[in-house]
DNA sequence: GAAAATTCTGCACGCGGGTGCATCACAGTT
DNA sequence: AACTGTGATGCACCCGCGTGCAGAATTTTC
């Protein structure tokens, strides 16, 4: 038993293998394992039968040599604090495998490791790189121009304006909208709103759809607007606290829209155990992506979660899609809970 | 520009290209990109700086169909509502990444689906699949013994029993020997243990370790344990309400022992949200994982950290292992907070 | 029932590179 | 100067399957 899944079978069995015990040839059995393959329903039946006794399954590291698909995307990701990332990767994963691809996973270590990390995946013919919520995508579009074997470079939840890429997101600008709107209907005067980092290269458009927002209804009054360092709940408390603390009751915003949900939980925890305040009383809080915890009673978020399953589901379509893909733009779902 | 990607070069160049640049053989060209080939260094030089001129990388999945290594190895992930399986992705992307492996991300959904999740980790060729933190083995050992590619099956942050397998993971009896004895050093006197689903496969040896140790101390008194209906918030708080709900003052319990980090959130979003208890002044939480929100004010958790990290490292080292290789548990830190 | 239109089926060749061995060049020996 | 040992290099063959086409087996048509 021990060396059984060591030394089981010296050879794994091939397609030549089920052929003879089918009596056909080798093609044969590629065909039957194809749906459109022209077969006759006896010897598919056949080679079916003598597969499943011999335990075959085609080796699809051979398929993809022959022919120029691997029904294998990367999926590249450059930031792992946000819980978010990991339902991206549940629904990424769980719709790609329904579709028959397999889903490679490249740990983008920063920002000079991009192409490095674009190579490794086109090393294993990769029939689309997708990035994930990444922070950068301009110099990444460049070494992909280099690595030929990427065929298709595509922006997962950020809006990408190179026209070689296809971008597939929520539509921040509704999605914004509608938050905005309720901070406004809520009676809220004092906004601040909470960034992520100030790169040029991050394609949200949640801060200057909020801007855009709020100044048509007050117009001269200009909402306070900070940079975390990061994504990551330490900074967005760090970087919170570090704003408010110098204000006064008076001068305090009343209302903290943030970028993402993580950023929003840490400005939480800067208001409620630095500075020993109340949300939403003293001060409210948005979040944005609807992550597992922000319906915890200790967050109570109200938060806009993205159209993942969507969003998987038209992937899927860009890449059966053969010549130049079109973009897509999904709404979510406002969701109101006790922080706003 | 546009269509550069799509149709840069219609065929990507191969080692017969930079061979014939190089003025050497296709088989010179794949030694130089060996570490261990036997080659000159001048005509090593001469074949590396044609390759960068001509943007050449081994294609991996050729390769892969000539050796009987790919280097390319499957995490099959049952449960990704475990921020904890984040943690466990970054650091296992990053450090097979760096000893030059890929990962292919394979998405459970069911313990029905396990084998044919192997069966299309195994059409990769995979030097082997990792089974993280994933609740059921034995099915899936069975179907790898019929996976003839899979050449080895490694579970992560479980113990598996099985004599083919090996065994990644922390050392769960030092480790809940150590809660346990500072909740005894706490002088709490009545705890309760919230364990995750009651299969028999799981791996765990926490609960054990638990009532042993707190047996030991305290003879005659046996602790509540109740299981949750998944590791999932809702669940845990769902599973800690229905149990707490009903006992009085005196004779609920002091001290919560979770078995992960998302249980002790649930139990203690129960404890203060629904039944408007305080932590730990009423009932202390303590979890296991230590996520990153674990840390958070709004939890501030006491937990027990895996060694992550060591154990990727050991799955490396497992992984450059021939014949059978041995399973390794590690030690990981005890971190105190303010919830127990 | 024969000819024509359709399936089926088999095959040569190729995908990009690995393995093991035979060959070759060059340095050191006698 | 002939000889040997070692490292460098080239080559035949193989990995497991896809593609495109030609030949065989059916089915359809008149």
């Amino acid at each position: 038993m021990t060396d059984q899944l060591q030394s089981g079978s010296p050879k794994s069995v091939t397609a030549d293998d089920v052929a003879a015990m089918a009596g056909v040839s080798r093609w044969t059995v590629a065909r039957a394992f194809k749906k459109a393959g022209s077969i006759s329903a006896k010897s598919r039946k056949r080679v079916m039968e003598a597969a499943e006794t011999l335990g075959y399954v085609p080796d699809l590291s051979a398929a993809s040599l022959g022919s120029d698909r691997s029904n294998l995307v990367a999926l590249l990701v450059d930031d792992f604090d946000n819980p978010h990332k990991l339902v991206m990767l549940e629904r990424l994963t769980r719709i790609l495998r329904e579709a028959g691809y397999g889903t490679l996973l490249v740990n983008m270590l920063g920002e000079k490791d991009a192409p490095e990390a674009l190579l490794t995946a086109s090393q294993r013919r990769v029939d689309a790189a997708v990035l994930i919520g990444t922070q950068f995508d301009e110099g990444i579009r460049r070494t992909a121009l280099g690595a030929r074997r990427v065929k298709k470079l595509i922006v997962f939840a950020r809006m990408s304006p190179s026209p070689d890429t296809v971008s597939i997101g929520c539509d921040d600008v509704t999605a914004m909208e509608e938050v905005t709107r309720h901070v406004l209907a809520r009676g809220y005067r004092r906004p601040m709103y909470l960034a992520g980092p100030d790169t040029e290269s991050t394609r949200l458009f949640r801060k200057e759809t909020f801007l855009r927002v709020w100044s048509a209804e007050h117009p001269g009054s200009v909402p306070a607007v900070i940079h975390a360092r990061s994504y990551s709940l330490a900074d967005g408390r760090d970087c919170a606290l570090a704003f408010l603390r110098r204000l006064s009751r008076d001068t305090r915003p009343d209302v903290i829209l943030c970028e993402n949900d993580v950023l929003a939980m840490g400005a939480m925890d800067a208001i409620r155990a630095d500075l020993k305040l109340r949300v939403p009383q003293d001060i409210a809080v948005t979040g944005f992506d609807d992550i597992p915890l922000a319906a915890s009673p200790a967050y109570d978020l109200t938060t806009y979660r993205q159209p993942i399953t969507e969003m998987a589901q038209a992937l899927v379509r860009v890449l059966g899609t053969d010549g130049t893909a079109q973009g897509t733009i999904l709404p979510g779902r406002f969701v109101i809970r006790g922080s706003a």
